[in-house]
DNA sequence: ACGCTTGAGTTAAACGTTTAATCAAGTCTG
DNA sequence: CAGACTTGATTAAACGTTTAACTCAAGCGT
């Protein structure tokens, strides 16, 4: 590997002048900078990050931590968190906290052992940061009060319901993953909030059993809301296996926006996330924070986007059972 | 931060008795050992990685390149990688071709900049690697001269084309995603491999018409493989729209089995990649590599497995559909 | 001619480890 | 009991940067 040592004797100067004229920092004259730095480029010369590292207290590397990695929006956080990081230069190390809080503690404890400059960690339902060595920017829902900034969970449940409420329906279900999770309770808090008075809505779990889902709708529910759209795929399908058929029995919303929502039939309804705006902002404002602008920034949310798609309607006339469609 | 140095003017012992003690390697007595440790322990000892960097030219670090971070395989690789990463005690630096092939290089080349020992590469189609200064793995396809382990993409293709022989079909379209992925490729060819002569099989890819698809089905073609689960969720939902069901008119397979195929309905027959195991021995054999026990195992495929679920059944008589013989 | 500033570089220390070389005792060996 | 190992620990160099402090010469105003 070659070093700035051997730019220095190649040139006669010294290493400092070398390390000046590459960082554009001490006082070089105007025409040895140029050489220095033309003789670089041509050399191939790759600073040791682990030398400055080691020097300046820091790696340019930043943690990302997620509650599981085969979380559906992770591919598109890590996506724009890469990007984002690469722009200023920074490496993202990622871990895992496999769904539990002790492992989420570990997985940070790991990357600052390994010296990350800062985390950016989507929180674990309801699990509390120890304090940190280093800046960190929490996603989760506007609800934690840790959280640095999130998409709005509960506006955007709030979104899908209205739409719902306005195209006419009155008996509506409210269909959560896990009640455990903040972001899911957030959802369907949401949605709740927005249905005036005069609907009747229903909440249900999917840790409960879906049979009580189904009969709510032959019990004349004419909607469900559900909190993710691998739900509502999974709802559409035990519709479709006891012949409701949708949107014209019932219609049927989903949330995130997954790339399945526009694969399925009908094309579903949901309210997008703008993760890239999240993880941007998020990455942001772990930017300013180490280089010591610490922005009162804290709080940030972002509004969700209503997708409207195939698989809600108008309710229809009758009160609803069970038909086949023709 | 607290470092070696430290704990050697409290112990009144010199640095290179801690390293020594901590590492285990020079002759340190057992007793005075013991006593360091159980200092350093107690004083929450954390060695500069940077450092140790420095000194030794390893970082503990490895890189993970993916051809697309969205891609839908990624948590799980991600996943895998980083236990079976952390369980080595190295860290995993990820990075995002965005589906360029300039982009992959560069990804690698900023990877090998930030200093990693070892790149996992699960590369973009038909892209060749330039030589680099660290061990490599890569993962993509059997077919792929560069590759070091991965799926059996092709025997995957033959396993379920085979099964739809096996139940009977004798028309069938082979769809994949598209023709430049060497993986898409692969599978598309070992479904035509399997399928023996008397059996017509039509190629078709996503990339044109859907209506051609929709064409060939009314042609008389009784089965649809599909090289992904996505796809055949698509196709799923245009047969949907034109009346055509699934399994009972036609057959429908897809690949990979995301979580989506058994939420979808009917439950998608597919077949499984396993993952796990992939990314399992491509570390494996990146650590070999590293330690310098460079086995020559290159090259080696991991089996697929077929899962049949409600999507192909035994193809209905139909009237427009040619007779022939067994 | 004098002290002052300014521009252009150099020197040397420091960051926290690892590791080869060295050393001081004590223990064998014959 | 002298030399030869062995054991337990120390010294000091090295890894590749950054950076504060310093030198040196030239230009400048008075």
């Amino acid at each position: 590997m070659i070093g700035i040592k051997h730019i220095a004797t190649e040139l006669g100067v010294s290493v400092a002048t070398i390390s000046n004229a590459l960082a554009g920092k001490g006082r070089v004259s105007r025409e040895l900078g140029e050489r220095i730095r033309r003789r670089a480029e041509e050399l191939g010369y790759r600073p040791s990050l682990a030398a400055r590292a080691l020097k300046q207290g820091r790696t340019g590397i930043l943690g990302l931590v997620m509650p599981d990695l085969t979380n559906p929006l992770f591919p598109r956080i890590a996506q724009t968190v890469s990007i984002a990081a690469e722009r200023r230069k920074l490496g993202v190390l990622i871990a895992d906290s496999r769904g539990s809080a002790d492992e989420q503690t570990e997985a940070v404890r790991r990357l600052v052992g390994r010296g990350v400059d800062g985390l950016l960690v989507v929180k674990q339902r309801g699990t509390v940061l120890e304090p940190l060595p280093v800046p960190v920017a929490v996603v989760n829902t506007a609800s934690d009060p840790q959280n640095t900034v999130s998409a709005d969970h509960a506006g955007g449940g709030a979104l899908v319901a209205r739409h719902i409420a306005d195209i006419g329906h009155r008996r509506v279900v409210l269909y959560g993953g896990d009640p455990v999770s903040e972001v899911q309770r957030d959802r369907i808090a949401g949605m709740a909030s927005a249905l005036e008075a005069g609907i009747r809505a229903r909440v249900l779990w999917s840790t409960g059993d879906i049979a009580h889902l189904l009969n709510a709708v032959e019990q004349g529910a004419t909607a469900i809301l559900t909190t993710s759209d691998l739900l509502a795929l999974r709802v559409r399908s035990a519709l479709m296996r006891v012949g409701v058929s949708v949107p014209e029995a019932v219609s049927l919303t989903g949330f995130d926006d997954l790339p399945l929502a526009t694969a399925m039939h009908p094309a579903l309804t949901t309210v997008a996330q703008n993760v890239e705006a999240i993880a941007e902002r998020a990455i942001e404002s772990l930017t300013r924070a180490l280089q010591g602008e610490d922005g009162p920034d804290i709080g940030r949310t972002v509004a969700m986007r209503l997708v409207v798609r195939e698989s809600t309607a108008i309710p229809a006339f009758s009160p609803n059972r069970r038909h086949h469609h023709d």
